[in-house]
DNA sequence: GTCAATAAGATTGTTGACAATCTTACATGA
DNA sequence: TCATGTAAGATTGTCAACAATCTTATTGAC
């Protein structure tokens, strides 16, 4: 299938994905346009929790050998997206409800202390504009129920925001993985309107630690945000339980 | 080089390492067998830090092709003992001083979720005996300069039996990744018998608050614990950083 | 003498094929 | 009807070779 012979290793993902070389793009490695595009499906939704993925198929459709497939795949499991059992494959990774609850409760910790970082660093003003304005998004868009999507879209920008601000590189690849494979959850927790206006007190509480440079205040602020998200979200993940 | 054919692929590894097939041990594939020693090199020193690790070479090493080692070196990079940069290959992990503190204050929040979290176990009083004849152990050894090296071995030992109680399988996987990769500057914050005879209190302390199911006070023990290490640490690296 | 261009070697990236293992379906017997 | 063993197919694990890229050493010019 595919074209018969494809002389360079340098372009060769074929049909459906790929995106052109953009200038912008800091040029994806093979494994990691494959890890990417399917990122993107299994946050999507587009494979189901416990579904396998098998190297040949993928590979098949992306138009490479199996070698880039399984480094692509490893990659995955390093996010946690996916899980390899060893002679058995890779499949989309199923989470428990005690499971989900665990992750939401690292990330109670380590937002916390990505928000106090930034509540402390000394270049902090620079960040605020920004800040100030998503937080006022926020606020607007929650007053309207219609705009529900367009809160959780708003409120996932303003993290990433936050998480690429710090200064601490660990961190960031950690909050980034986990905010990866909690965000299909963490919209669950911002679905009722009282939730958003809650929500959006947090939000400007945070905005409020930074301004004055208060680590302790940002972090408390973070917490409170993220446990609060982690309560919904498990009560909404019970009542789909149930039903 | 190694044996000319190798009709099996079930015992590749040949030369100096691999450990026979032991009863007791649950059967690690080829490239975590693989993983597994260049770990053991990395945290013992044998590698310096910012050292390329080569495929071939490995490969020859073991007597197996570079697949099997290229897997080894993801799953290295998913502890971070080791930073794989596209086309340039793997080499070991180099941390600057700000990053140490990083990892730890990381450190800081993930092993008070853990205490806190073993504190309000329900089935807490199964892990007690062992934690008090530890911490007693280390009591004893605190007293003498001589037992330094137990010292810090019975302080790993005692942290990684209480990840291995955690009843967070994701915060275990990070915490075990997070001692690894801290492992090296750990032990530096332990040199002094002043710090040995305050670790020793955090410890003693932490055993209070889990036989009275306090998660809070076990959670502040952890945090103070580990920020003490942190400091330390630190300490004696800017010292070393200056010679 | 220093710097830049170039060429040779070394190293990683990718591929296709084969071996080992796992899954599934089916036949056999209780 | 259900359990058990077996066989065929599917899937992952490993290998060796080739292509692309990076490094290093050498040469030449200023």
């Amino acid at each position: 299938m595919g074209s018969p012979v494809r002389p360079s290793t340098a372009a060769p993902v074929a049909a459906p994905p790929r995106a052109r070389p953009v200038p912008g793009t800091p040029m994806l490695s093979l494994p990691e346009q494959i890890a990417a595009q399917l990122a993107g499906r299994i946050t999507a939704g587009s494979h189901a929790p416990g579904q396998r993925i098998m190297e040949q198929a993928v590979a098949a459709e992306f138009g490479v050998s199996r070698g880039p497939v399984r480094e692509a795949l490893r990659l995955l499991e390093k996010d946690g997206l996916v899980t390899i059992l060893a002679r058995r494959g890779a499949q989309v990774t199923k989470l428990s409800i005690p499971e989900v609850r665990e992750m939401f409760d690292i990330r109670v910790a380590l937002n916390g202390l990505r928000d106090r970082g930034i509540a402390e660093d000394p270049e902090r003003m620079k960040l605020l504009p920004m800040l100030e304005a998503e937080v006022a998004e926020l606020a607007r868009l929650s007053r309207n129920a219609r705009d529900s999507d367009d809160y959780v879209k708003c409120v996932f920008r303003l993290n990433r925001a936050l998480t690429a601000a710090s200064r601490s590189p660990r961190l960031r690849a950690i909050l980034d993985a986990l905010a990866r494979q909690t965000l299909r959850y963490s919209q669950l927790g911002l679905a009722s309107e009282m939730r958003r206006r809650q929500s959006v007190r947090h939000w400007q509480e945070l905005v409020r630690a930074v301004r004055e440079g208060d680590g302790d205040r940002a972090q408390r602020a973070a917490e409170l945000r993220v446990r609060a998200s982690r309560d919904e979200a498990i009560k909404k993940l019970r009542e789909l339980a149930e039903n």
